[in-house]
DNA sequence: CCATTATTTGGTTATTATGCCAAATAACCA
DNA sequence: TGGTTATTTGGCATAATAACCAAATAATGG
């Protein structure tokens, strides 16, 4: 049977946390190590705050663990299964008629 | 070296099709087989409209693969990756703030 | 203390997602 | 054919997201 609707729903803001293409950018970049926001803020080419509010929310899901050291707040994956599950989701087919503006 | 714009945009897209409480309750009861949309409506309490809009999204990703039989249209998943992860990030600890209607 | 750098927060606006109802399709049976 | 059941589609109202700018906070160094 099924999970609850409050255990799925738990879960479901872990991954909605996952689910946008910035987030999931930062995601991936810190599958290699921990990076401080300036850095991410390079790498996905948004204004610093955005950046920020994304970090915000991965860490308020449990995605991510910041830690402060100096002016810089470095931020690090909190699970190690990123990796599997997205080599997974890459051997999907997704239909045609997919074509957002970023992909 | 993180994936392209153009990769974390098609994965976040498959992503995006589990992050919402009614889809990954369906993804969750389609790991244990297939079942046609009335269950499934059954199952997520919504009107059948709402459902069939969301099974349309997951088979749109490539989660979810249809299969017309007689009346019915039954559903099942396209990947068997789904569970490993969802063990994984139950064992995060988000913050406590998350208190959602749902969860 | 003041200036500087790094980050977060507040506010606003535009875009997107969600859910229901009603109507359209599709398959089956009498 | 006509009726019934299962599912999808279109349309619309409402809610949730996302992005930017400006202002606030925090740590450091002069």
């Amino acid at each position: 049977m099924p999970p609850s609707k409050t255990v799925s729903c738990k879960r479901a803001a872990v991954i909605k946390s996952l689910a946008h293409p910035s987030r999931l950018l930062i995601a991936e970049a810190l599958m290699e190590g921990e990076m401080c926001v300036c850095d991410l803020k390079d790498l996905v080419g948004a204004d610093m705050s955005t950046v920020s509010k994304h970090l915000s929310m991965m860490r308020q899901a449990g995605v991510l663990v910041s830690d402060k050291r100096g002016l810089n707040i470095y931020y690090r994956l909190a699970c190690d299964c990123l990796g599997d599950f997205l080599s997974c989701l890459d051997q999907l087919a997704p239909k045609k008629a997919t074509t957002k503006p970023c992909c």
